[in-house]
DNA sequence: GTCTTATATGAGGCTGGGCTCACATTCAGG
DNA sequence: CCTGAATGTGAGCCCAGCCTCATATAAGAC
């Protein structure tokens, strides 16, 4: 955003044009997504969008910015919770199935944040830096629950897990699929049981 | 492919185009390639590219068919040599693992696949009858291996195996990643586990 | 109330890119 | 050869969509 909004009724068109472009960017996708439509949703002007952001490279942007902080949010609060208890501390295997279970709500509650993190709209550097600090995080937890494992392993896990949600947007995406929910169990099984503990002890 | 080539120049041409296709929507993405590019890069004139595919959109669907067919040609090839040897039949856990290693071949001639098979400029109609043979291919090559299995985890299996290759894909699309095989294969160790004699018990 | 600055507006400039078309060239069959 | 069909060509039409700007209004400071 290049020029930040300074009054309260700046604020509010912001948060609105923020919101219009979560749900064109849904569902056009960022490419065929018209910033002419994005302003219309938002019931402004499309000068008032151009105000606050200056392209629409820089409106997917902070939309996509936006978006991580949440989901790093949500794992910082999983790790904290996870270090103020450190009595009942899960294993391997428990902690990928809440991980799991978290990224499967936030796409709920977030489904364009992996549309964003794909296309081809937003500086790959940015998209790399986000990635980067999702895995700190994805990794700082399993550190934190099994201290023992393999460093290069966790780091593959770090890897792995966020990209594992592509599969369950893709799912999601299929309009005619009887038994989604049958198989992001299934995929959901597959994780946990591979680190679950009789299984983390390859190298 | 509106009016196919009748002479052999022409068919010549339809494959200079069709490769040059294949490049630049690999490049640039289906959206952002241009027709002027395509054809510039098959040494043809703009002419030449609407002489035999109408629209760009029917361009980007002859060369999703022509993966698509290339795919399941694989998937029908290892499917008649395991019928022709009946006494060698791999269990799940085995057919998984040449599934994926086939997959993962496969996108390494193929890598504007899932490309195609993702974007928006593909009839969602297509897209999904490609899908359904895909999986009716590894359903029937799961059926062969091992007939004992619930239909409803083979089904499953059949659904998430080729969604899997998105994992494959996004991890080969990031530059920077220096553990790239050693992720790929937890992947895949992942899956083959999870298909193994000693885990093919629930349901 | 007045002044300054933030915010709002939307007609239109401008460009890129999909696609057309009138005309040229090559090829096969007779 | 000759003729018609297939193929080749590229200037340019057309329009969607990004972005600008001149002008108007609202809001906060004093």
């Amino acid at each position: 955003m290049a020029k930040a909004p300074r009054r309260r009724r700046g604020r509010d068109r912001v948060a609105a044009l923020m919101a219009a472009a979560r749900a064109v960017f849904l569902e056009k996708g960022t490419e065929a997504a018209t910033m002419t439509e994005i302003a219309a949703q938002a019931g402004a002007a499309i000068g008032s969008l151009y105000q606050f952001f200056p392209t629409k490279e820089a409106l997917a942007e902070a939309v996509h910015l936006e978006e991580a902080e949440a989901m790093l949010a949500s794992l910082a609060a999983l790790r904290t919770a996870m270090a103020e208890r450190p009595g009942r501390r899960p294993d391997a295997g428990a902690l990928a199935d809440r991980l799991f279970r978290l990224m499967v709500d936030f796409l709920d509650a977030h489904p364009v944040f992996i549309v964003l993190a794909d296309r081809r709209s937003i500086d790959p550097k940015r998209k790399q830096a986000v990635r980067r600090r999702l895995r700190g995080e994805v990794a700082a937890l399993f550190a934190l629950a099994e201290p023992k494992v393999a460093p290069a392993r966790i780091e593959a896990m770090a890897v792995l897990i966020p990209h594992l949600m592509r599969v369950v947007v893709a799912l999601r995406g299929e309009s005619e699929l009887a038994n989604r929910a049958r198989v992001i169990d299934e995929l959901r099984a597959m994780l946990v049981a591979h680190l679950g503990p009789k299984a983390n002890g390859r190298d």
